[in-house]
RNA sequence: GCCGAAGUGGCGGAACUGGCAGACGCGCCGGACUCAAAAUCCGGUGGGGCUCACCCCCCGUGUGGGUUCGAUUCCCACCUUCGGCACCA
């Protein structure tokens, strides 16, 4: 018996499935396609291809693989493929760093990636590869940013926007985590800036209402990005300035409480603040305000407990309800980039606005009272009523309930032309453009004469120009390249400037799994058929941290195809699965932290084939688990086991007779062992298919296995039992396979099988599930005292007698009376006595 | 502050619909094999008590209550940890 050899037998399969193209999925039309309805397209999310694969990729990949193959073996067309999310700025500041070219830098890299993932075995289509910094994938990019153009969803303005001062490049809200830059968590600040934008916030409702197309989706993703896209129903109300020809709008989620408004409030930024204060006494003392609000770095702005500051522009707004005069006040508790950047304040019923009004000593008045009871003085409240309740102080709205007089008011204003209906959303527009190098260049040129043109779609890909230098310099390297930047003008042929801007990595990813389907596809970004024919993705796997942002914007641009008629579908992902993350020492693991855990050192040391078993041994896939180093050990261990036994039942087994016997006649240790085997089969394909829970069903290989080394010699004495050990053997490697694969494939050829990979999957004999007997359980009150073998046929009155008659039993019972007895057949007996 | 997830042996974790808490693995202890060691195989391993021959009893799933014949599982309150959002009108 040779010893358990991976670093050989891996390498030699993975050889096997390279020269077959044993993963290849074929295209609708083309010899070996299968009917849609037996395609499953199961996807994990792409690298960025920063260097190696860590521990997380390995999770992964292997779950997306464990999937897959067992897919494949259960009868379905299993389409997998795999990419790199290949732009971005590590390649690009370490090229800095080096002087060599991100291009160069990035190949290194996803070479090295490639060369990973073939070592983990993972059964990739590798016809499909793509990296998304490619001319002939981002040609595409553009061609979409072109697309959204055309449609006016894309589109420049001049906004107050997020500035990475150490990325030197702004960034889209997504990307902005508790005020600071996600990729390298510096302070971000605000700038005012032309910038493109993808315009989201059209698709805020269907986002929305889509989650219902969405199956299997984890219920906090789906909270996330509701929670993120921040849809609120109120009303939209004017309010008039007095003296002044002005009229300035807010949005309220609360018109039931209009008759409570006791001033008004301008965000530092609005537009009419000037005019409001414009030759007034007033002006000189506002202007400082909004000049120092506008220093303040946003997070700060942002704190809730923060005091509250205005000042007073000696104007006054008219309430539209009542033709009230309420003090025009501008405070940074006011945001400009939510609802019209004005409020009607009501002190009574909202807590910021009362701190504000008891600093600035105005009127607090309640215009709702208690369901059952009265309402607050204004001047003895010491917080605002925010609960629901009955209108007063509202004229004939009064004694409404407030969500009812909400939308009586609603329609009151409509009916005078004050107002209407209105939503209001959280989400902003996604802003798209970065001041970077390593990106998909944007594809528009502006001309002095004809203003803003897109590049003609037969002019792109617009290629990224080579530059000198790729420090960032607050405007993108590229503007650097006279050559890049002079052009003539699509329309009128004179002389024009390219814009030098790149776009944001999430829109290269926004994408990348339709191009897989028709990857060499250079008509087009994908033929219609072939990209409905495997779309959408089955199951998608990846980290919880793309909860919004790719995920997000990955649905948005769908929806966009969907529009412009180039997908049937609205929805990428049908189903879901986040993965937990790996800690190691307690944190997560981190080259800063030096706690990382290195994947190649684990294949070199063990093989991938027990670190892929082992990683999915850990723990529950979806939750954070710690790694530990004397954990993988055992998976090894177990491999061995698996390796030792398999080969001891090979070398025993070759005399056997052929045909080999039925094992009806299977009797006493046999039986057991083969009932235990169906057993596991069930519980090992129902762990994987319907729950996910890769941990449990290799534990309940391994109980197998244990099981059969008792049984061994004892099975080894005559033939049945020699039959019956082949067949566990046979039955362990093919349940091993997904996990296991490149084990799986040698013992499988050593059995004297073909190729595994090509196998049914295995299926468990119902008749043999059932145990003749089971351990019947008695418990007096509920405390368990005995427990009886019984056979499994037993009635109800069989196991009440069994348990009454039990000798442990009458201990307990002896003088006392049983009043009642819970029978759950196949389980217990409780006997209640008193 | 609001929303969500999680708290089980020395450690990672299991217990599917309310029914034997601790499967499986790590670690540790003991035995077999060996001149010896490694590897391997077998057995033990929540805490406490006992007439400790493994018979039996008590306690035990973050804390305190509740529902139930019976609760890791359901309900209420609280504590801790981790994620998300956070002056969004």
């Amino acid at each position: 018996m040779d010893k358990y050899n991976p670093a050989e037998i891996e390498a030699k399969w993975q050889q096997a499935w390279k020269e077959q193209q044993a993963f290849t999925a074929p295209n609708p039309g083309n010899a070996g396609a299968a009917d849609r309805s037996r395609k499953s397209y199961v996807l994990e999310m792409l690298p960025y291809p920063s260097g190696t694969l860590h521990m997380g990729h390995v999770k992964n990949y292997t779950m997306g693989d464990v999937l897959a193959r067992f897919r494949a073996r259960n009868g379905l067309t299993v389409f997998h493929p795999m990419g790199y999310d290949a732009f971005g700025l590590p390649a690009e500041n370490a090229a800095i760093k080096t002087g060599a070219h991100p291009a160069d830098l990035t190949r290194i890299n996803t070479a090295n990636i490639n060369q990973q993932l073939h070592r983990l075995g993972v059964s990739i289509d590798w016809s499909r590869e793509l990296a998304t910094c490619e001319p002939d994938y981002y040609k595409w990019t553009q061609y979409f940013f072109l697309k959204f153009f055309e449609r006016g969803l894309a589109y420049r303005k001049e906004a107050s926007v997020n500035w990475c001062p150490s990325c030197a490049t702004v960034l889209a809200n997504e990307q902005v985590v508790q005020g600071n830059c996600e990729r390298c968590s510096t302070a971000v600040n605000q700038r005012s800036l032309a910038q493109w934008f993808f315009r989201i916030t059209d698709y805020a409702d269907r986002l929305l209402e889509d989650f219902d197309l969405l199956k299997s989706w984890p219920e906090r993703v789906i909270t996330m990005q509701r929670n993120w896209i921040g849809r609120s129903e109120g009303a939209e109300v004017v309010f008039r300035v007095a003296d002044l020809d002005l009229d300035i709008p807010v949005f309220t989620t609360r018109p039931d409480t209009l008759f409570g408004a006791t001033f008004f409030l301008l965000a530092p930024e609005h537009e009419l603040v000037e005019t409001l204060v414009e030759g007034t006494a007033y002006a000189n003392p506002v202007r400082d305000y909004v000049a120092s609000a506008g220093m303040k770095p946003p997070q700060g702005r942002a704190a809730a407990e923060r005091e509250k500051t205005g000042e007073f522009t000696g104007r006054y707004a008219i309430n539209p309800v009542n033709g009230e005069p309420l003090p025009i006040y501008v405070s940074d508790y006011v945001l400009m980039e939510y609802g019209t950047g004005a409020i009607m304040a009501v002190p009574a019923h909202d807590q910021r606005d009362f701190e504000f009004a008891r600093k600035f000593d105005i009127e607090v008045r309640p215009v709702i009272a208690t369901p059952g009871g009265a309402a607050a003085h204004g001047a003895t409240m010491t917080a605002a009523y925010e609960e629901e309740g009955v209108i007063v102080n509202s004229g004939r709205f009064d004694r409404m309930p407030n969500r009812e007089a909400g939308r009586a008011i609603t329609r009151w204003l409509s009916s005078e032309h004050l107002g209407q209906a209105a939503v209001s959303y959280r989400l902003r527009d996604w802003l798209v453009s970065r001041q970077r190098y390593w990106g998909a260049p944007i594809p528009i040129i502006y001309c002095d004469r004809c203003g803003t043109v897109p590049v003609p779609e037969a002019d792109l890909p617009v290629l990224l120009p080579d530059v000198e230098d790729y420090a960032p310099k607050g405007r993108s390297p590229i503007a650097a390249s006279e050559e890049f930047v002079n052009t003539a003008c699509p329309a009128c042929g004179g002389a024009a400037r390219r814009e030098t801007d790149t776009m944001d990595t999430f829109v290269d990813s926004s994408w990348y799994f339709l191009r897989y389907t028709d990857p060499h596809n250079n008509r087009e970004p994908f033929d219609k058929q072939v990209v409905n024919y495997w779309m959408p993705v089955d199951q998608y796997i990846g980290g919880v941290e793309h909860a919004i942002l790719h995920l997000m914007y990955a649905r948005f641009f769908t929806k966009v195809l969907y529009d412009l008629g180039m997908v049937d579908f609205k929805e990428p992902f049908t189903n879901l699965f986040t993965q937990g993350m790996i800690y190691y020492k307690g944190a997560k693991m981190s080259k800063s932290k030096g706690n990382v855990v290195n994947p190649d050192e684990h294949v070199g040391r063990y093989g991938a084939d027990t670190l892929r078993l082992y990683i999915l041994f850990i723990g529950p896939p979806e939750l954070d688990v710690e790694w530990q180093d004397q954990g993988i050990e055992g998976s090894f261990r177990f491999l061995g086991r698996v390796w030792r036994f398999v080969s001891e039942v090979i070398e025993k087994t070759e005399a056997l007779p052929q045909p080999a016997p039925d094992f009806g006649s299977a009797a006493g240790e046999a039986a057991a062992l083969l009932g235990k085997t169906h057993r596991v089969v069930a519980k090992v394909t129902a762990d994987i298919s319907e729950r996910f829970r890769f941990n449990t069903a290799i534990s309940a290989v391994m109980e197998l296995v244990n099981d059969t080394y008792l049984a061994r010699d004892a099975l080894l004495a005559d033939d049945e039992g020699r039959v019956v050990l082949r067949f566990v053997a046979e039955t362990v490697v093919s349940l091993l396979d997904p996990f296991t694969p490149h084990l799986s494939a040698e013992l499988w050829h050593r059995l004297g099988n073909g190729d595994i990979w090509k196998e049914p999957w295995p299926q468990a004999d119902w008749r043999r599930l059932k145990e003749a007997t089971f351990e019947l359980v008695v418990q007096i009150n509920g405390k368990v005292r005995d427990r009886l073998k019984v056979p499994a046929s037993a009635s109800r009155q069989d196991l009440a007698a069994a348990a009454r008659s039990s000798s442990r039993i009458a201990v307990y019972t002896e003088g006392k009376q049983i009043v009642k007895e819970i029978i759950v057949p196949g389980r217990l007996v409780n006997l209640v006595v008193k």
